[in-house]
DNA sequence: ATGCAGGGTTGACGCAGCGTCAAGGTCAAG
DNA sequence: CTTGACCTTGACGCTGCGTCAACCCTGCAT
């Protein structure tokens, strides 16, 4: 007659497991000596043996009675089931090492790499780290708006970075986020110059007239919403584009 | 402002991931409005864009808080300890796979093969499936008593099977076990017959001492012990080999 | 005004498979 | 008699939420 710690050893499985196949039903409890430990037989030995296989070759618990008492056929149905759920999973895992691969690169946290060399392009031009990581989350924001459909307007940004006027744009904006200018600093009145002047041009090519659905409005709004969460002395900028004849501030329109 | 239906279903999680994130301490708790809901600015939204990206990762939730504050190094560093962690994990799960793949073929529930066609053979001499079936949980004792020592004995049991007079014993003690024959059924005395006469056969030829570790005694202890749980009438069969001059069961020794 | 559907709130249990205290009672040896 | 090793039951912890429960808020149709 073994002690629960001696079935255990025996078996190859800790005593908290033992009490815990009895807590499920799997092990049946055996008898109490006088003093209420409880004594094992030789089949408590095989019956344990039995369990820990299943379990050790990765059958939940839940189904393991079953599968002790399936004949030849039940069993191997079982089995089926039992791999094809193990198959899942390594596919979730493998999966999931994708991702951190794709996370390992770089600026790419929850971005497509198109953008990580886009912000590493602003960067060259003069962008401050602060401006940068700004744009990132707005990237971030616009991935998660139009997903898929990021990749393909990076050509298009990089290219207008040849642009003089955003260079110097970018710059600017980056000495007044890294400083503590205040709402009537000079330079915000030549950041609003500038701006207009770009919203003129891209009005005169027609590159400011698109489509919108209703989602677009939402995330046109959020971009908005995080610019000025993210830099309230923003309100200023576009209370000085409105003198100027233009609303918005992620997606400009001409006033009235 | 959004509310965290609105929220969730912008960045693709349920609600109530958002609020477990919270309670986490992942994401910030918002401001709440005049009746007391949750409204979201822009910037939760990027945040909740990150964690579910990291998450969706495989990063364990407890170190998703580190990783959005880690710089470059510490970020790398940790996404190389995620993704050994989940190679660990799928190295598992592969094991799982390999083993449960062995248990579908056939009776090798815990057994290795050379066991399973050994009680095929025993099947074919013409033992019952109740008999096969105590030598199979006996082989399971022995196989968790003995890891790793028991392919090799087959083939010795294998050929001992071509011993008549073995035979004549596993169907004799088929017919008994199949049947309710009481203690005073002649075939009992036949079968010890039988058992005696081997025993001394395997004396003569040396077979019977092997040297024992105590682990072995308890071993064979248990092996005598499964027997006679499974079946009651082996103590009289005990007796009657004890008449004989022999004692013991699974390994017989001669009486002083 | 009212009622109802469809939000929102906190709180708490459930799952899988045990690990790990806690707070004792028991046993064998010195 | 003490001590240390084992035994008992009971209960929380871990992971990442899903899923009630019980109740409050809001906006729209009647």
């Amino acid at each position: 007659m073994l002690t629960i710690s001696q079935l255990a050893a025996y078996t190859g499985v800790t005593v908290r497991a033992v009490r815990h196949y009895h807590h499920m039903g799997l092990l049946p409890e055996p008898q109490r000596d006088a003093s209420g430990y409880r004594r094992y037989g030789a089949k408590a030995v095989v019956s344990l043996v039995k369990i820990r296989t299943l379990a050790a070759a990765g059958v939940p618990l839940s189904q393991v009675a079953q599968m002790l008492e399936a004949d030849a056929a039940a069993f191997s149905e079982a089995v089926q089931r039992i791999d094809s759920q193990l198959r899942e999973e390594i596919e979730r895992l493998e999966d999931s090492r994708k991702q951190i691969a794709q996370l390992a690169a770089g600026d790419n946290l929850a971005l497509p790499p198109e953008v990580a060399s886009y912000l590493d392009r602003l960067r060259q031009i003069g962008a401050s780290e602060r401006l940068v990581e700004a744009e990132r989350e707005g990237w971030i924001l616009a991935a998660a708006s139009w997903p898929g459909h990021i990749a393909e307007m990076m050509p298009g940004k990089v290219e207008q970075l040849n642009n003089p006027q955003l260079v110097r744009l970018y710059r600017l904006a980056s000495q007044l986020i890294d400083s503590n200018a205040n709402d009537d600093d000079p330079r915000l009145e030549e950041l609003a110059d500038i701006m207009a002047s770009m919203a003129e041009q891209a009005d005169a090519n027609g590159e400011m007239n698109i489509a919108t659905t209703a989602h677009d409005e939402l995330a046109f709004d959020l971009l908005d919403a995080l610019a000025i969460e993210s830099e309230p002395r923003i309100q200023r900028l576009q209370n000085l584009l409105r003198e100027r004849g233009w609303a918005g501030w992620t997606r400009q329109r001409r006033l009235a």
